[in-house]
DNA sequence: TACACGTGGTG
DNA sequence: TCACCAAGTGT
């Protein structure tokens, strides 16, 4: 076996590959704009940002309710904070929401509605780092820029076999992605990769016989492009445990609050509880409990998983008073309206679990 | 550079 | 059951 090197020629036949695929096999997605029509830069935004590290099934439903709210970034910027953050609940990594309200701000404020067309000038909005500010401006604005996602990293470290680990090899990509991308086009070749990324050259099962790169790619020639890219080993995830307090007033209002405007969940609406530790101590909950009710705690638990740990809550419900009063930092909403709120999908659950709990020993509704 | 930051689908 | 992962950014 010799020790042969695959370096394929960057040539304008790789692009022109890439591009020939994606004018026959591209996804069609709500929010892009077919090759002859021009990009609305505000729904290109708009999408890039939901898209961050989230799948496009789970943004489709947001990206059409947020376009039929607010059609506009001027009209979205005049939206209460509040607004923005109760129809971004359950579509995860919330400073997302706060960077989209404060970009769409600066947008409507600093220029007249309408976005600075400029790689350069789009990084310097909130939300906006090296990919999203890069995909923009190809995208909405033609512009050549190098638009490096996960799936443009695992295209390119296979397609040049490129042995470094993540995140170091980022530099490298980089460099091959720029040079990779046509003058012309530039947002339909991002796209183009980022499309084989994710329906040809997948994580687990690149379908290589059917890649318009075949010829091209230095992992497929290999023999195993399913080593690229090389990760490096993750750290493995805590166990965090806590309790949260579900107090239903006699009216029927449920005592909830809203958590500090960043960090976890951060501006997001929760169910009162405990803090959440490794160390947490099951029989000191109650000492935590936002206000002082005949709590009942129920057999079954809240189980959510983030990004960095696994949390596991237990549930206490407790029938309160009418005239109670909501502690500081704490206030009643109508149990009804829960739905409305900015619940986080974690406190979707634990209201699930209390509901169900409570209807089990019939102290509930 | 490394870590915080959500969620739901998948093998 | 569980690790992995999906159009990353901010600090």
């Amino acid at each position: 076996m010799y020790d042969v090197v695959h370096e394929p020629l960057i040539t304008p036949s790789c692009a022109a590959a890439a591009l020939d695929w994606y004018d026959r096999h591209r996804r069609a997605l709500p929010w892009r704009s077919e090759p002859h029509e021009k990009a609305d830069p505000y729904v290109v935004w708009l999408s890039e940002i939901m898209l961050q590290q989230t799948t496009v099934a789970a943004v489709k439903p947001y990206f059409a309710a947020f376009l039929a709210r607010w059609p506009n970034v001027s009209l979205l910027a005049q939206a209460p904070i509040d607004e923005v953050m109760r129809q971004w609940a359950g579509l995860g990594y919330y400073s997302r929401a706060r960077n989209l309200h404060a970009c769409a701000k600066r947008v409507a404020g600093e220029f007249d509605g309408r976005f600075p067309d400029t790689e350069a000038a789009l990084r310097k909005l909130p939300g906006l780092g090296p990919y999203t500010a890069a995909a923009i401006a190809a995208i909405a604005f033609g512009r050549r820029a190098a638009v490096v996602d996960g799936n443009v990293e695992r295209v390119v470290a296979r397609l040049f076999a490129i042995a470094a680990p993540l995140p170091a090899a980022r530099a490298l990509i980089r460099e091959k992605v720029e040079a990779l991308t046509p003058s012309a086009r530039p947002g339909d070749f991002a796209q183009a990769m980022m499309d084989l990324g994710a329906t040809i050259c997948t994580p687990k099962q690149p379908a290589c016989a059917i890649c318009p790169l075949l010829d091209h790619c230095a992992g497929r020639a290999s023999g195993e492009p399913r080593r690229f890219p090389v990760k490096a080993p993750k750290r493995e995830r805590p166990r965090w445990r806590g309790a949260a307090f579900f107090v239903r007033r006699a009216d029927g209002a449920i005592l909830v609050r809203t958590r500090p405007p960043k960090g976890l969940l951060g501006g997001m609406v929760e169910i009162p509880g405990t803090a959440w530790s490794a160390d947490f101590d099951p029989g000191a909950a109650l000492r935590e409990a936002p206000i002082h009710a005949p709590y009942r705690k129920l057999e079954s638990v809240v189980e959510h998983v983030f990004t960095h740990f696994a949390l596991r809550l237990d549930i206490y419900v407790a029938e309160i008073a009418r005239t109670s009063r909501a502690p500081a930092g704490c206030r009643w909403a109508l149990e009804g309206d829960l739905d409305k709120e900015a619940l986080p999908s974690v406190m979707r659950k634990v209201v699930e679990a209390a509901r169900k709990g409570g209807k089990l020993f019939g102290g509930g509704d």
